[in-house]
DNA sequence: TAAACTAATGTTACCGGTCACGTGAACGGT
DNA sequence: ACCGTTCACGTGACCGGTAACATTAGTTTA
């Protein structure tokens, strides 16, 4: 008896068939007489025999392994997407490594390991812009892109569809009648914050208000840049009476920034943001928000890899998906919570 | 010239060696001379290679890939950890496959899959006993616990040591000058709960307060039920002049309860939470909270996994971790942010 | 009734590395 | 001059599956 776990000939010794006989069992093949089938299953079971993913791997020269890389882990909306992702991967049998690489060196690196060691099939990249990293990014191999389209041609990507949202957003504030209208924009080199950037212009634009570049501020997301942007319109006396911040952290710092200053929401400052993340609803006030549905971006974006990998042409080569519009009190005194 | 990638045979051909002296080479044994292994490396340059992950797990019988399991990846405590157990994974040239399984049937399915298939070296366990998951936990294998240290003998265990710091909440309070200090738990068949209540009810006797059991109200970690516990009481008429929740999110709740019930806050009521989420300073009032290093737990799990799987006997068996008071206006007029 | 086909199962090679051991040349000690 | 070492490298087996093909027996067809 061996003391370690039992291979497929171990099992096919002891129901005296060939190791063949039980790959077709574990396998599911047809071909096989019932009788067989039973008394290769006894053995199994028996022998507490469970397949080696990795010499299936090897003999069938896939891994069944997918991988998403994001710039981090805890960011919620990031997170989001990986279990999105993750669920869905799991729904067609392969398997989700998620990892993160906070710079581009980091990124090259698991890049390397992931994608030259061949540990996976196929990648998904979580905001491929937001730095130098997509340099970094290998040909030839199944790829999808999360957060942003593709420069190059002839790769996938999934992503919110930016401008819109932007565009919603800020049609949302100029319907409540704002003409100041504050931008804390993400870093602008990441697309993401150029697109929110432009469906803002667009709206402002469409109702007749000049664009005033004196009322963009570039932010990096966190709550900290837009509470001293808010802060620093302040301190210029130039106070807006409505903010769209591109995401709901920088909208969370403005809202802190104007408890800070006495300046009371919505009276006399709206503010909006973009994701609805959990907590946006316990915020003083209430967040008014553009909801987006991360877990069905990472969602999409198995479901394209997977094509890719399976070698059918996905139906979308660039999915935009659309944000919904949750009306809180930042906005509105009537909004809900 | 082969179309496909070139296995380290296509190198020694090329190399005019064996396949084994290449071998050595991409291992760094030594044992080859300076002349030959320029001449493999020129080779392995020239056409490209790279040794093969899987091949490499088949023939060493090890994959150098860790796994992560968590009831989720959205909860960002459970993110950070993850986090900083990646790091630590990396840096000793481990991966780290992270996922989460909401629920005992699919924390059966993973550990089946991950486990059982033997796609992984070593497993971490976040919040083990969160539900019967811990009953679908393998034997012999190389484990580590985080949230809770093992009722089982022999597996290891990181996590924060939740009386200590559920007593040193509770003290903070008292030394306000509270005596009637609420508790809201979280769901009281996770250790953690018990241990942060047991921590609540050691600082109450020491400081000479009677336990209430009336005092006490199981919330489920969200911010919801932080802030129907809240509620409860107001409408029972027997506000506290201080609330422990067992964590941020809860804290949050309550906060906004307070709020909701023109209740002052730090003045009427003093809220203290756990855990110190990156967005706590930006509460109003800013929350006064115990900080607890999330990454550490995680680097120190992953640290202890290895330890196991070299068969050295980890130095400590259940490794509890301090968290750190930081005091916000919660609980303090003169609280920082 | 032999040839042809089919169904169930066995045989052997192969995936791409590593490991244990084999070999031949150069070297050193006696 | 002979033998034992050591060094640098090569040979073949092996890890645990899968794929392609071979084999055997039973059934159908001409």
């Amino acid at each position: 008896m061996p003391t370690s776990r039992p291979t497929i000939r171990d099992v096919a010794r002891q129901a005296g068939v060939s190791h063949q006989t039980v790959s077709r069992v574990i396998n599911g093949s047809e071909g096989v007489l019932p009788e067989t089938r039973a008394l290769v299953e006894t053995a199994i079971k028996q022998m507490g025999y469970r397949p080696s993913a990795i010499a299936r791997s090897m003999a069938r020269g896939q891994t069944r392994t997918l991988a998403c890389i994001s710039p981090n882990l805890t960011d919620y909306t990031f997170a989001s997407v990986i279990e999105g992702a993750e669920v869905e991967a799991r729904q067609h049998d392969y398997f989700m490594l998620s990892s993160s690489a906070s710079d581009p060196k980091a990124f090259r690196a698991l890049v390397d390991e992931l994608v030259g060691h061949r540990r996976v099939d196929g990648l998904i990249v979580i905001n491929p812009y937001s730095d130098e990293r997509f340099e970094h990014i290998p040909q030839d191999f199944p790829l999808v892109f999360v957060g942003a389209s593709a420069h190059e041609k002839n790769i996938c990507s999934v992503s919110l569809d930016d401008e819109k949202v932007a565009y919603e957003a800020t049609h949302h504030l100029i319907s409540l009648g704002h003409i100041k209208i504050a931008l804390v924009t993400g870093p602008m080199e990441e697309d993401c914050s150029r697109d929110r950037t432009e469906g803002y212009r667009h709206a402002l634009q469409e109702a007749g208000i000049a664009f005033d570049e004196s009322m963009v501020i570039e932010g990096d997301w966190s709550a900290t840049s837009g509470q001293s942007s808010l802060l620093s319109f302040v301190e210029q006396g130039r106070v807006p009476t409505a903010v769209f911040a591109q995401n709901d952290r920088m909208a969370m710092g403005v809202l802190r920034a104007a408890r800070d200053a006495n300046i009371k929401v919505p009276t006399q400052l709206a503010v909006i943001g973009v994701d609805d993340m959990p907590l946006s609803s316990y915020f003083d006030p209430p967040l008014t928000t553009m909801r987006q549905d991360m877990p069905r971006i990472g969602q999409e974006a198995t479901r394209m890899l997977l094509d890719i990998i399976q070698k059918k042409n996905p139906t979308v080569h660039d999915l935009k998906l659309p944000a919904q519009l949750v009306i809180r009190r930042s906005t509105s005194e009537k909004g809900g919570d």
